[in-house]
DNA sequence: CTGTTAGCGCTTTCAT
DNA sequence: ATGAAAGCGCTAACAG
């Protein structure tokens, strides 16, 4: 067995590059980020020696040199909800073919996880951070404010940002879900929640709010778990079990809503007509199943791609200043609510 | 509006720390990286020192020093597919208070994508490196075996690693499928499957050959595109245009296998009794439909973890060498195939 | 166990 | 438009 590792040829650097094209170092690192800067001429020669040679910049020591490396931070509590996985997606493609590339911090919903991954960001100079919410801890907030760089919050909407953020109201998506539901003529609604973030609950309070009467304490279940298909069957089971005589369920999120409808098909309850369901996100699986299922959609992959172009904009000179976009939702009804009798 | 940023005080630096503690800044690098190597007294003062000042290491500085860096390269087709981020979990985990830390590569399944970001990768001097599947281009694979790193690759198995690799055998799990569908009674079985990425072709590859007569090519039906449940529907429908008299279908995902049981359901097909469905990877949703879904189940969050581990292992010394571990993968056979008739 | 000396590869002045 | 010198913050190698 051959041993790994090139273990000998060390990798080519600046210098190397400038000898081979007759230039100094200075010149060709000029050349590689701001190519006006340098005559068409000596831009062929280096860029003929960079080719040949295979030179790749060390990024390392370029974050060393300038003060800022070219990483955007992400910051969120979760990677397997699927909800972050889009906006991970928008993030990625917004970021192919620019100079940036994205660090995941995922600090898993713990408490502190974020301030510490904020620390461990800040040492690294990033170009530009993107966190979720608006609900950061009154250190990590400090820390946002210090850092030096453009900040972007997404999946939330608030009038006073850190620095920008874009996003949409979970109160009002909460609203509209729960008019929706009486519109469709449901009026003992229940409400289906679980792992309890803070938008989560801004749903369940808008919710809450829209609905009224037609809903209450006593149709309530809530779980701090993370949400699954499985999870939401069990807890539909549970608030038949305690308010037997629900119409309509509003879910947290489409997870749960797929999964009560499994459990109302288990039950032989007919959907929409016995119970009507509205999820949120508007999942693949939302669309899927029968009856296809109401839910709210929400931007989640464009979120990822405005926040990444909101930071490129600041980082490439735009204005500085608070900047509030919302993004909005929307509605999707469907057969699981259609409207009843 | 006050200016963002921390427009003042520089950040503190090694230099600040020793002089408060009253040693040299190599005393201080040792102190945090290697403690034993510091007496007790001093390692006390310095982490006084550290605390007071709020010192947090430029890992660009230490990565242009030491010639490597702490990151830890992970390199995935895509960041949507609900297998990945499972993976990505495992891996997100098993780094969780070790120095290391992950940096996602999506190659979102383009063809020379891989490569261009290994030399991206290459260009960072990662202490490891993490790929899916086994069949890299000559170009990655060649940069793989010259990586200056161990190299972990997941998600399949071959007797011939570049480094190390850990995952199952895609050939064996796609015939454990076929064998579970013919021992269950049924005899004209069809193949849905969209994607086709290497790992899905050795599944099929491996049904085909285990299914037998038990299947054909009129039976299947393949698309390049994403899977998604609603996909998984209208493949299903399409096998139902072609091969009526299919009474049994491996999907090449659960996804697809849920949306294929949507549409019988919508058809009035009755599952399991005059069609079969099995699918793969056993996701949340195979256990939560009606019926449940037989599927097989991959150990996707524990090859992310196992593969920091040997990442680790060798980055602490353990032995150079390949390393073949086949992790394994498991039938689970639920209502959706229970035995026919 | 602790310190000194050099330098990692790049970018920032400041000249020319 | 191009270059020379200096240094970013840290660690390797060698002393003591």
């Amino acid at each position: 067995m051959r041993k790994r590792g090139n273990t000998g040829a060390k990798r080519p650097t600046l210098a190397d590059v400038a000898a081979l094209a007759g230039v100094s170092a200075i010149t060709v690192s000029r050349a590689l980020r701001d190519p006006q800067k340098v005559s068409p001429q000596l831009q062929e020669q280096i860029a003929h020696a960079v080719q040949k040679l295979g030179y790749a910049p060390d990024p390392a020591a370029s974050a060393l040199a300038s003060g800022r490396s070219n990483t955007i931070g992400l910051v969120i509590p979760s990677l397997t909800n699927s909800v972050f996985s889009e906006v991970l997606r928008g993030v990625y493609d917004a970021l192919e073919e620019t100079a940036y590339s994205a660090q995941i911090g995922n600090f898993r919903y713990a408490p502190l996880g974020e301030e510490k991954l904020l620390l461990t960001f800040r040492s690294q100079r990033p170009a530009g951070l993107i966190v979720a919410g608006t609900d950061q801890t009154a250190g990590s907030r400090r820390l946002l404010e210090e850092m030096a760089c453009p900040v972007v919050q997404i999946m939330d909407i608030d009038p006073d940002p850190i620095d920008m953020i874009v996003g949409f109201s979970h109160h009002d998506a909460g609203a509209a879900a729960a008019r929706h539901l009486v519109e469709a003529g449901y009026r003992r609604i229940g409400l289906l929640a679980a792992r309890m973030d803070p938008r989560t609950q801004k749903r369940a309070a808008g919710f809450r709010t829209a609905a009224g009467a037609a809903t209450g304490p006593e149709r309530e279940v809530m779980t701090p778990e993370a949400s699954t298909t499985v999870l939401g069957g069990h807890m539909m089971a549970e608030l038949l079990a305690k308010a037997p005589d629900t119409d309509a369920i509003f879910c947290i999120n489409d997870d749960l809503a797929a999964g009560a409808l499994f459990e109302c098909q288990r039950r032989g309850i007919a959907v929409p007509e016995r119970m009507g369901i509205c999820g949120f996100n508007d999942l693949d699986i939302a669309s899927a199943v029968n009856p296809p299922l109401t839910s709210v959609f929400t931007p989640r992959y464009e979120m990822g791609r405005r926040a990444v172009e909101l930071l490129l904009a600041r980082i490439g000179g735009a204005a500085e200043g608070p900047v509030v976009e919302d993004i909005g939702f929307q509605l999707r009804p469907r057969g699981s609510t259609a409207t009843k009798g």
